[in-house]
DNA sequence: TCAACTTATTTAAATTTTTAACAAAGTTAA
DNA sequence: TTAACTTTGTTAAAAATTTAAATAAGTTGA
């Protein structure tokens, strides 16, 4: 039963990380995988993934374990990766490049439409199959094609003026990479802001206690 | 009392936030700031400021707040930024290369000496003032500058063998972005696995079900 | 200087998350 | 077919985290 209510986000950003390791397994030819297994594999408890799983139904089978290949595909489905979001992507710098082209869309649910950038020299260039366009082409390009999410890689002074204007487009997602925060100021939309450093401090944090 | 002793998880990692936004603070010109004012600029509770704040002593003043610089420097020792910890880069790909010319390492701490790759023709280039190394040169070079810690960008295939190379050159700690989970199968190694697609991942998630 | 006000510190309560235990169900092999 | 074994789904307990309340301390302006 996928009556998604009240699923605790904690329980959603492990999902991921389950997916992956699935997928590892599924490319290495394992059919089936307990709990047990998986747990020691990934270092958590056999528990915590049973209790996860169940929160999106009874994919598992007594006496058995997970079949590798259905558990893979529904966790795939709770996430999302089976349909299209389309989505374009803000600012060719180093980071913006870099998520372009390493990136595996497709695999993940996402259908990149288009790339902007201010810079005149960039428009009409390409990442990899993507169409970079100036940022000028930005509000007509959205009436056409509807996008729903955006991936922020803009400098940190021109984002919040950026993001006002994606929503008023119908942005409804940002996966923003850029130094500004997105908090949610508007209540229909999601956001994931990633701050690569912030993980690069909590290292330092440990190396200096707990070495 | 900066007596670090049991301090959770949960706390350090809100700490690189409270950094980002005091330093933001700091360079707006901001002198003070109570904790009710910071949660609201930050989108949680006054309550988890103070009580954050107060596993590591007492940084602010009844009646006034916190004083914003000395609170953003109190923060950044206990992340141990006004330390120089030795670093190593391993792997030019897109992704390394948007790490070493976009990330700030002086600003949080770190001392990038070198970048490594299997690439003979990008030995003896460097990105921005760090200098590329061919991978065969990795072992004398940890030999003679001892670094201890190392920023992975290898693809997925020759990450684990990496690790271990690593480890036995005197790498005690991992910021990991390739697609292989190193697990702390080394008792006094620190990691930090960074995996970009999991937070599109949850953000596909949270598309799918809150709008 | 004093009184009203602000805000941190500290303690306690509530909530959430994780871990453990157990009964029910299915597998496996003789 | 059956009995021992495995492993899940589920419930309950424990632990951790977050939020709230109470107390103490310092600020500010008249």
């Amino acid at each position: 039963m996928s009556s998604n209510v009240n699923i605790s986000m904690s329980v959603i950003k492990r999902l991921p990380r389950y997916y992956r390791f699935l997928g590892k397994l599924r490319d290495e030819g394992h059919l089936r995988i307990s709990s047990g297994a998986l747990s020691s594999m990934m270092g958590t408890t056999a528990s915590q993934i049973r209790q996860d799983l169940n929160c999106f139904g009874g994919f598992g089978q007594q006496g058995y374990g997970y079949n590798v290949e259905q558990l893979y595909n529904e966790i795939g489905k709770i996430l999302g990766v089976d349909r299209m979001l389309d989505s374009i992507l803000i600012g060719v710098g180093n980071l913006g490049r870099a998520i372009a082209s390493h990136m595996e869309f497709e695999k993940r649910g996402i259908a990149l439409l288009g790339i902007f950038d201010k810079n005149p020299s960039l428009a009409g260039t390409s990442i990899k199959q993507y169409k970079i366009y100036h940022a000028d082409q930005l509000k007509e390009f959205c009436a056409e094609h509807h996008p729903k999410m955006a991936i922020v890689c803009t400098p940190t002074v021109s984002t919040e003026k950026v993001i006002d204007e994606l929503v008023s487009y119908g942005i409804t997602g940002f996966w923003n990479y850029s130094h500004f925060d997105i908090l949610s100021k508007y209540p229909n939309v999601n956001v994931q802001n990633v701050h690569l450093s912030d993980s690069l401090l909590t290292l330092g944090y440990q190396m200096k206690n707990n070495c």
